[in-house]
This record gives C-alpha cells, structure tokens and sequence, in this order.
DNA sequence: CAACGGACCTGCCTGC
DNA sequence: TGCAGGCAGGTCCGTT
C-alpha cells in the first residue's frame, strides 16, 4: 500500500500524538506479522518517555527515551489514533497506549507490516543498514542512478524500485516518475544516458512531493492517522490509467507486467 | 555479482 | 448465489 508519501503522511498525523507523551503499555494482540513482534518493544517502551517519529524510506522511527521501535507498513497496514479503551477489530495487531488517554493503533489485514527493535542506533538495524539515499537528499541524483546502474540489465522501473537504489520509490510513483521523465518502464537501467537521469532524479523529487502535499494517494483503502484519503490519485497520469488517454499527448496508456507487478505507460511520450 | 520467482496473508472484484 | 481465480500500494530470501 504505501510508498514515502503515504508513510510521510502517516508520520506528520502521528508524531503529534506521540512526541513528548509517556507509553504506560503496548499492548500486542498478533505478534506474528512479517516477523514476530520482538519482546523488546514491550519491555523497552513500557514507561518510556518518546521523543518524536522520523521515516527512514518507508520505515517508521518510533524514537523514545530508551531506544527507537522500527515500525513498517507492508501493503495494507495503517496507523490511527484512538481513545483508550476502544474496542479493537480484527486485523488491529498492536496498540501504544499513552498517558493522555489515547494510543496508536496498528491495523493491517496482510500481516505485511513489521514491528521491530532498533536500539540506540536503528539506522544500523540490518533492514535499514543498506538502503539507498532519500530522494529529498543532496546524494540523491542523477549521477547517482547512472553510476547505480552502470552495466546493469534489469528494466528501469525494477531498478527504481530496489530499495538500495533510492528509498521510497514504490509501485505507483515509478510509472509516475517515469511518465514524467519521458522513459519507458522497460529500457534497461545501464542504457539510460546521465541527462535522462537527470530528469528522472528530479521527476522522483516532484512527484513525491506532490503527493505529499496532498496526504499521498487513496485507491483503495489508504488513510492517514485521521482516517482522511490522500487526493493524488487524482493528479494519477498513468496508474491505474490503462485505455485511458494520455494527459500530453492523447495516446492511449497501456498497462503491461515489469517483475510481476504491474505498470504503466504511454507508448507515444516513453522512449 | 545480478536477476528472477516465490513467499508471506487477507480482502475484494470479476466472471462463470 | 457460490466459488475459483486474479489482483492489490512491499520486500526479503533462496535459487539460477
């Protein structure tokens, strides 16, 4: 479900609840998400002061006193706020619960999420220890794709995808950054001249910010901490957009499957 | 090494 | 109406 804008939306809606309050207990109902929830998170939280929420692509740094709780989406999972004593639904893995009455909720139907302990330094968990630079960040550019991609065959959008490539990048905004950019999804990564990923480093950077403004995007079921929808899906110009005409040039977009996942383009604008 | 497919899990939609 | 099949915003891991 979601890429860095949904998780940064995710991020400012809870950090205001969470920043400067006490955890007075966590209370775990399924601990087996991607990978067990560790017994750390309780034992660690339990009575911690916390300190505030970062995002490291599209992980979630639940930051406190004593340590830093690593906290990951998957497809389908979302955060909300909630008072104390609300009765949780099926799919609600793992509350925080607060001083102030309220707690942060886990909801997430695929169990793709993931809860786990970072310690002092989380940034050197073994998960996060190897991603690639943010696309907000100065090492973030084109010369950074072209000199990741050297002698390397995989499709463009695959490579875009990788999280050691650039953090964040997901299904959706691949085919919008390379809409935007005039590639076609499929061209191999090692055959795109430095210039083309010039426009593609800064297509990545305009598209996700975008759709940050907005609070992300909404097909389905995505929410932020509020329960609002994020309005990008209508600023969409190829996902999810197949027999529809292209925005730019009128050209029919076409969708086709990149590494089993689907994409998107329009044949006229993408070379 | 790079690249690919499978795996994890549930819900929703389509078509027979 | 029921059921099978396909699809979904992620990404790690084992195998080629």
């Amino acid at each position: 479900m979601p890429e860095l804008p949904e998780v940064e939306t995710t991020r400012r809606g809870i950090e205001p609840l969470v920043a400067g309050a006490r955890v007075e207990r966590v209370v775990v109902r399924e601990r087996r998400l991607r990978w067990p929830i560790p017994w750390q998170v309780e034992r660690k939280l339990t009575g911690a002061r916390m300190l505030g929420v970062r995002r490291r692509a599209k992980y979630l740094l639940l930051e406190s006193e004593r340590g830093t709780a690593i906290a990951h989406l998957g497809m389908s999972g979302s955060f909300s706020v909630v008072a104390v004593g609300t009765e949780p639904d099926i799919h609600d893995h793992y509350d925080m619960v607060f001083d102030g009455g309220k707690a942060l909720r886990f909801t997430d139907p695929r169990k793709f999420g993931s809860l786990l302990w970072g310690g002092r330094e989380p940034l050197r968990h073994k998960l996060l220890a190897d991603l690639g630079p943010e696309p907000f960040s100065a090492e973030f550019s084109g010369a950074w794709l072209k000199a990741c991609s050297l002698g390397r065959r995989v499709a463009v959008k695959s490579f875009l995808m990788m999280p050691a490539v650039v953090a964040g990048v997901g299904n959706i905004y691949a085919s919008e950054a390379l809409y935007r950019a005039g590639i076609h999804p499929r061209r191999s990564a090692g055959r795109i001249a430095l210039r083309r990923y010039d426009r593609l480093a800064s297509a990545i950077r305009g598209v996700l910010s975008e759709a940050i403004e907005v609070g992300g995007t909404t097909l389905r079921d995505f929410a932020d901490a509020r329960g609002r929808p994020g309005y990008f899906s209508q600023r969409l110009d190829v996902y999810d957009r197949a027999g529809r005409n292209c925005r730019r040039c009128g050209s029919e977009i076409r969708r086709c499957v990149i590494g089993q996942r689907a994409s998107y383009y329009c044949l006229r604008c993408q070379t």
